[in-house]
DNA sequence: TTAAAACATGTAATAAATTACATGATTAAA
DNA sequence: TTTAATCATGTAATTTATTACATGTTTTAA
């Protein structure tokens, strides 16, 4: 039951890696984390007030330049015990993946249908830049094979995400392939 | 801007193949399109109820023995054109797939991590059975080759479905095989 | 025959997520 | 030097989704 609220563990683990901001906790799901999982910073900084109101976080005030305050949060050793519990803990609830094209899919009754083309086509794009940018992201993170060794999670979850989209990819060509001609 | 509310074009989709009640609306998140989008009864009878005051659907009342009475709802002409239209329209937006395994393994920092097996396997497990299972629909659905013809886009999901899991297994598989030995 | 499972429809309360509102500082580039 | 981009933090309003509450019928299996 104390396992809803995902939120709260991506933050704290971040938090067990490093020191972070609010707005950093935010750019992160611009990467990687964000294959898996969204938020905004209207939802972070909510978050994090009720992490340190409960004591699983502190945050100390940092200054950028002459007058900006930073908030720069800490884990605690209580929040590093909830994460580590979370981690720990099964995880038998395989959420649906939403997919608004798949969908959109279901609902063309034939292969003749004139428009599974270009739906195909634009998709196949999207997931090729998509896959494009992943394998960059491979490259800049992890530029020599020694740093997977280190951050082992992190380089498990961008393999992943290039096999799912090299899969989509294919499935998207092979489908375009198999349509009749028109 | 009018392609908010996904769960809308669901339900005008599927009573545009067939008039359906909210039971069976519900019932059809429980198969392939619940791989895809997911929605509980007390979110389809009031989106169904606004569908109506909108006019994009009709319903009429039917019994089921003595007491028990259904509603049977409807596409109207102006649902269907709605449907198409977002049907038609591109779908740009690649939202991201929620995974919560995927989420803990990024903040294990080693391969050596003693509960890596164990959440590696518990998944291997889960997505297994889980391909097995849609493996099944697709023999049940499509026992002949004929079908697919008639019901393209089911039969496009279900196989892409199946496609995507059968990457995710592989690649836990892999990634177990690949674990140093304790 | 009776009890459980499935059928059938709704609302209320809560939680989660998105979008919009609101403000200001610092840095990099034109 | 000024302006655009980025950094930085928050709240409010709205939408979407889940869980819980609430009730009753019909069918299937023990």
């Amino acid at each position: 039951m104390a396992q809803k609220n995902k939120l709260q563990f991506i933050i704290l683990g971040l938090l067990n890696q490093q020191p972070l901001t609010g707005y950093d906790l935010t750019k992160a799901f611009d990467n990687e984390i964000g294959e898996f999982w969204q938020a905004q910073h209207s939802q972070i900084y909510p978050q994090l007030k009720r992490l340190e109101e409960q004591g699983y976080v502190t945050h100390e005030i940092t200054l950028s330049g002459e007058k900006l305050e930073k908030k720069l949060y800490h884990i605690t050793t209580s929040g590093s015990e909830l994460l580590h519990g979370w981690i720990s803990v099964g995880t038998p609830d395989l959420t649906a993946t939403k997919d608004e094209f798949i969908l959109k899919l279901y609902f063309i009754q034939t292969n003749h249908d004139p428009r599974l083309t270009a739906m195909l086509n634009e998709q196949f794009q999207l997931h090729s830049d998509k896959l494009a940018h992943l394998q960059e992201r491979l490259i800049t993170v992890f530029p020599k094979q020694t740093g997977a060794k280190q951050h082992y999670g992190h380089y498990l979850i961008l393999q992943h995400a290039i096999g799912r989209e090299t899969y989509y990819v294919n499935w998207l060509k092979t489908t375009l392939q198999e349509l009749p001609a028109n």
